[in-house]
DNA sequence: CTTGACTTAGGACACATGTTCGTGTTATTA
DNA sequence: TAATAACACGAACATGTGTCCTAAGTCAAG
């Protein structure tokens, strides 16, 4: 049992699966007990203690002295066995056409300066990583939500693409594009990972950054670059300190 | 009073009103004496008494014997008017929309050279049925949810601010900051709005841009700046062409 | 007027639930 | 090995909270 300050142990994780569905089932938040049952734990204050260390680290919140008040900030999803797997997704797919609440797997950070990090094509790697919740409402009418994924940015090497250190992007993976859609596409030359608008013009292509006051990069030999995916959707979130 | 069995009196309605409106705040229940307190009724029976009248009726639904269980079926808000007409699906289906998701009203545009439009203190927001739909946990725990409003920008004026044209913003109203945070404020010199990190130092006021390549601005004067709201998240979407 | 359905109060009651304290166990580190 | 921090249990406690019983006021119809 590993016993390091930093992560989440096994039991977090167990506590964050149980939560998010049994909130997503019933629309209110298990009591301290429930908790308790659901991993094993016969005292009350066990959970109380786990429940502390992940409202610390910002997981959930919750009310003092309120029963019931857990919010999920981080939803988690079991990965569940390979069995199961398939009919909870299929659940959690017919939940999102109706509920128009859709879950997209973090998948990880990207850098500028490496390849962005595709699905290994092991498919069940939705393991229990966090993911981003969006609303079907904001995406495309028929964008096919099982195969997106979402990634942080990290550093300020994107800022020609209008992208922050911290911003989150939601890419569906292809390998290639149509004119005028914005993709993350690898440079061999240039050895990194950039967004862009992507024009295919008579011999050469061009790559278009979204602030418009830089200028577009061309490149003459279609070998060089290496389409990721289509970008679908950047989202940037300020906390504020104190409300 | 009416006195009539078909219908919701007023007393159903203001229930239903606060309901939703706490619900969506807090994202649990209130709890029976909550309810009571809300529309000035002394005793916890007379609460249950409505609150059995609304689930036979379908308006909410209910766990017994479980603190803060109830769930909204037919959201309702202080304007009146229930909002998503496809709240005839399951039961379940809606408690996981209502609980995980806001609505957020679009306000309209936002140009860099006029002012914010800010809410009318006139009450209902509510009316326009353009919104934009947003998962609980994307926004700041504890965040009041009813304030905010989002407005979608409108030109490329507010680069420097890494926000693009089209690019839809949510703000929650505030006219004071603390420092870090990001703002929308007004510029009384400039004769504009910008989006900005607000820094108070010892004599004046440093506005930092977004944009970590661009210089700060200073304002001496504080009363030449008004602070219109806080930036809680910008969202950015790619429409592609094709599927 | 009488009846009965509906509405309102007040409060007792049981138990659900979060909190806390004392104690013991296990792993990590000095 | 000893010390310390993290992990674990159980029980006592206070109070939050749903349920239910009694009683009474209000209004429409017979």
């Amino acid at each position: 049992m590993a016993r390091k300050r930093e992560g989440l142990s096994d039991r977090h994780r167990r506590i964050m699966e149980y939560l998010t569905e049994f909130i997503d089932e019933f629309g209110y938040s298990p009591s301290i007990r429930e908790i308790g049952d659901s991993i094993d734990v016969k005292s009350t204050s066990l959970v109380d203690y786990y429940l502390n260390q992940l409202e610390e680290k910002e997981y959930i919140s919750r009310e003092g002295r309120i029963s019931r008040s857990i919010r999920v900030l981080k939803p988690m999803r079991s990965a569940g066995k390979a069995i199961n797997t398939k009919v909870r997704d299929t659940a959690r797919a017919v939940n999102a056409a109706v509920d128009n609440l859709v879950n997209i797997p973090l998948r990880g950070r990207i850098v500028a300066s490496s390849p962005i990090p595709m699905p290994t094509s092991d498919f069940n790697y939705y393991d229990s990583e966090s993911g981003v919740e969006i609303a079907r409402s904001l995406l495309p009418a028929r964008e096919r939500v099982s195969e997106l994924f979402a990634l942080e940015v990290q550093g300020d090497s994107m800022i020609d693409a209008m992208v922050n250190d911290g911003d989150l992007i939601i890419i569906r993976p292809s390998n290639q594009a149509v004119n005028g859609e914005m993709v993350a596409v690898w440079l061999d030359d240039k050895d990194e990972t950039t967004l862009k608008y992507f024009y295919k013009e008579k011999s050469r292509i061009r790559l278009q950054p979204a602030n418009p006051t830089m200028d577009p990069i061309y490149i003459d030999n279609p070998e060089a670059l290496r389409i990721m995916g289509k970008v679908v959707m950047v989202i940037r979130q300020y906390k504020s300190e104190i409300l």
